[in-house]
DNA sequence: ACAATATATATGATTTTTCATGTATATTAC
DNA sequence: GTAATATACATGAAAAATCATATATATTGT
């Protein structure tokens, strides 16, 4: 029982949650053909069509120049595409396109199944605590990055 | 306000506060010239020396075929060394240098100063109740993992 | 004891990811 | 209006990570 460092590291402690749950979840969208960062890309164009790549890449938490090639390979795939903003040509807004949307809606679902799989190895009170602290330590990355009072989409 | 997929979906929270907070920790270890991997495999040596190599990569949460690489690596730079178990011959078990320990304790410290700026963003109710979910929430990868029965170090 | 199977780690080819830099457009300062 | 700077995204070389497989040793079943 000797008490090791790690166990009690808040960053490892996060880090373990986090791989133990996606990985669980990344073998079901693996068994849909899916990549993880794949799937990331396409849920947050759900949540947010026509965002600009920067702002898709925060929202992400992946590199700009690593969007783009994810962008590329999603585009030569018809699941998203790219539009050159009119007020500002140097961005590039990107769409979910029905095929899109098609693959990711169905796997929306298993997400959600997933979730309360998760969720349901706590008790309630502490699943809404966990939920409520998470959104909290949230506004951290908003601050940081400045996620706020970035602009999102190509508003025309 | 309205309300996004991502923002309340418990795998996208928890790899938003794990990779937030591990960024900013990551960048002290880039400045004191440590990559993120080599800082993960070290301190998980520190806890427990002498760790079989998939041991090692189970709390590293790393995959085997990588752990031998990175561990190569921090052969040559004599921050570990490899000893082979003569109860099993297949396996390896790693050890911490003292020069691997000279260059990872002061890192600890900065790493609880930085765990601790992360916690005062929250009342220590919330502190409380965040170690003690995730300690839960850990058990699930000790079971998936069968991280628990393993067997951990080279006992001769 | 022997064959068949399983496990621990290593290896090399392939794929991903990162890093430094390039190009185009926009903004700011003069 | 022009030069200087900043921003958005793309590109290509380099580094890292993954995947399939190899090798050595252990374990199991007969």
């Amino acid at each position: 029982m000797s008490e090791k460092f790690i166990d009690n590291y808040l960053l490892f402690q996060l880090a373990l949650a986090s791989h133990t749950f996606s990985e669980e979840f990344y073998d079901q969208l693996r068994a849909a053909g899916v990549s993880p960062p794949k799937w990331r890309i396409l849920i947050n164009l759900m949540d947010c069509p026509g965002m600009y790549l920067t702002a898709l890449a925060k929202y992400a938490l992946y590199e700009p120049s690593r969007v783009t090639k994810l962008v590329d390979q999603l585009v030569g795939e018809k699941l998203v595409e790219r539009r050159t903003s009119h007020q500002d040509r140097r961005r590039v807004s990107i769409h979910i396109t029905a095929r899109g949307l098609a693959l990711v809606k169905p796997l929306i679902v298993q997400a959600q199944i997933h979730e309360a799989s998760v969720l349901a190895g706590l008790t309630p009170t502490d699943q809404k605590h966990l939920k409520s602290i998470l959104r909290k330590l949230a506004q951290r990355h908003a601050e940081d990055m400045q996620v706020g009072n970035l602009k999102l989409v190509d508003t025309v």
